[in-house]
RNA sequence: GGCGCCGUGGCCAAGUGGUAAGGCAGAGGUCUGCAAAAUCUCCAUCACCGGUUCGAAUCCGGUCGGCGCCUCCA
């Protein structure tokens, strides 16, 4: 069994094979730091962050870097129009930003380099590319790369030059060769942020920020490359030309590239992309304010990253009530156990519980496939609830030896997933008390009612139980009776 | 115009050669005072046309439809 992965670079899927086993690159593009991050951003983080623990999970050494790109003209610009330093700025976003990570119980790549620490590496790398002709730097203080000096130029994103050329807009003002050649330096205005550099004081264009960040953290040669499939070209395209100029050596092996998070178009015809300039998005915190992060990872998990996502309420709603489900099959099955032994009892099943990450691990190691994988161990909560429900003619000994089983695989495997990893109660509390802050109502208030539906019910007085079990319903409180007495949760 | 992706039941979504995972919604049953929750059962021939093959959702060609990139973008 080995991992394979789909590669950008040759469209294909292929064995997975890292440079020097058994440690592993990962560079991720990470974000502009101008403004609070949208669902659109959480995709790569999400799922770079499933692609860490799977690979660690498999028994990789890996070292994973993730950028924050805090120098850019969108920064300026905003920077600008608040009165404010651009550090000031890019500090607050980035704090921000390790907030919502936080929220979403990311793990926190190993390096998180800011562009900012790396200007001097940034100038010696440009220098070199000057060197080697691969660049050049004009009277204005700019120095770009020169695109028609690097052979592989397209390889990655399928384009050639000559279509390319045909299609570039021209740029009259421009002091560049050719229209297709790209920033690496670029000269500051006045009262922009600036570096010394050879050419003038100036700042580094955002395709040199990731080559030095990454090769100065991963080597010249490392095994991932990921991103958003919008930074094919010219992003990672602009990387490559860059790197193995300078190198001489094969830059990333694998590169990896999310697909989008989608909206529903406003005409109700299909889907549009969320974004920034289309304005259709929500920031990560609009949603975590109003559902639980698992909520929004489980969306994300169950369509393949290389496809596009549809972001709905509706679908966030859905996968709501799926992490509940699981959290409270949970709860049921850690009740059952502590209620009863499994001593002498023996697994229902047990080859099939057995055989759980071998399953979980022919998903994965199929280009990350977590939507299998999920469907996968979901099932298994099922037959937790069936033996729960229906007992049948199984021993309680055996039943808690098989819930005992079950959970013992799944729990570790759902922690690659980032799924599950709070105790039932700690969830379905979580839950309950952003629920009821929406619904605006307390629990005093849900017990006063409940307590006398209480007393209407030993009193048998149905209809008067029925109508305060529907005055909590319109608060959107669900009642449920059972053996052991009443409880309540929020309506899902 | 160039490059690329996609089109699976009411909705979402796996499956890339051997006769369609899973979830939501819906219908019916069990449980319940009635409900709820849970559970059980039922519910698709894979946009269309042609081809390859013993056999295709899955490969090839074409048609129609949707989307992305080619400019900042996860």
């Amino acid at each position: 069994m080995a991992l394979r992965l789909y590669n950008t670079m040759t469209n294909r899927k292929e064995d997975f094979t890292p440079l020097n086993p058994p440690k592993v690159g990962m560079y991720v593009c990470g974000v502009t730091v101008y403004d609070y991050s949208h669902v659109g951003h959480a995709r790569p983080t999400i799922y770079f962050d499933v692609i860490f623990r799977y690979l660690k999970y498999s028994g990789y050494d890996v070292t994973y870097v993730r950028n924050f790109t805090d120098i850019d003209d969108k920064i300026i610009k905003r920077a600008l129009e608040l009165g404010i330093t651009t550090t000031e700025l890019t500090d607050k976003y980035i704090q921000a930003f390790n907030e919502d990570m936080d929220s979403l119980g990311l793990l926190h790549p190993d390096v998180e380099p800011y562009c900012t620490h790396y200007v001097p590496q940034m100038i010696e790398f440009i220098g070199s590319l000057i060197e080697k002709g691969h660049a050049y730097a004009t009277e204005s203080g700019d120095v770009y790369y020169r695109v028609d000096s690097f052979k592989g130029y397209g390889k990655l994103s399928g384009k050639n030059l000559e279509e390319l050329e045909a299609g570039a807009r021209v740029d009259v003002s421009d002091q560049k060769e050719s229209p297709l050649d790209f920033a690496l330096w670029k000269a500051s205005k006045p009262g922009e942020p600036k570096w010394e550099s050879p050419w003038g004081e100036g700042r580094p264009g955002w395709h040199i920020e990731c080559s030095v960040m990454s090769t100065n953290n991963l080597g010249e040669s490392f095994d991932i490359h990921g991103g958003g499939k919008d930074l094919i070209f010219p992003h990672h395209e602009n990387e490559i030309a860059q790197s193995e100029a300078s190198t001489g050596k094969p830059y990333a092996r694998y590169w990896i590239h999310n697909g989008f998070i989608n909206m529903p178009a406003e005409d109700g015809s299909g889907q549009v992309k969320m974004s920034k300039s289309l304005g259709n998005f929500l920031t990560i915190r609009d949603v975590l304010d109003a559902f639980d992060p698992e909520a929004l990872k489980f969306l994300m998990l169950s369509t393949h990253y290389r496809k596009d996502v549809l972001f709905s309420e509706d679908r966030l709603n859905q996968s709501q009530k799926r992490v509940t489900y699981l959290y409270k099959t949970l709860e049921e099955m850690d009740r059952y156990l502590a209620e009863h032994s499994a001593d002498g009892g023996n697994p229902i099943d047990a080859e099939k519980i057995a055989a759980i990450p071998e399953q979980f691990q022919i998903s994965m190691d199929d280009d990350f496939n977590t939507p299998r994988a999920i469907g996968g161990l979901s099932g298994f909560f099922k037959l937790a609830n069936d033996l729960l429900t229906a007992p049948g003619d199984h021993s309680a000994a055996d039943i808690a030896a098989t819930l005992a089983a079950i959970r013992a695989q799944l729990i570790p495997l759902f922690e690659v997933l980032g799924l599950l990893q709070r105790t039932p109660d700690e969830y379905l509390g979580d839950m309950t008390g952003r629920e009821l802050k929406r619904l605006g109502i307390g629990v005093e208030e849900i017990e006063a009612l409940l307590e006398q539906r209480t007393k209407a019910r030993e009193a048998k007085d149905w209809v008067e139980s029925d109508r305060l079990r529907d005055v909590l319903a319109e608060k959107g409180i669900l009642v449920k009776d059972s053996k052991e007495g009443t409880v309540w949760s929020v309506k899902p």
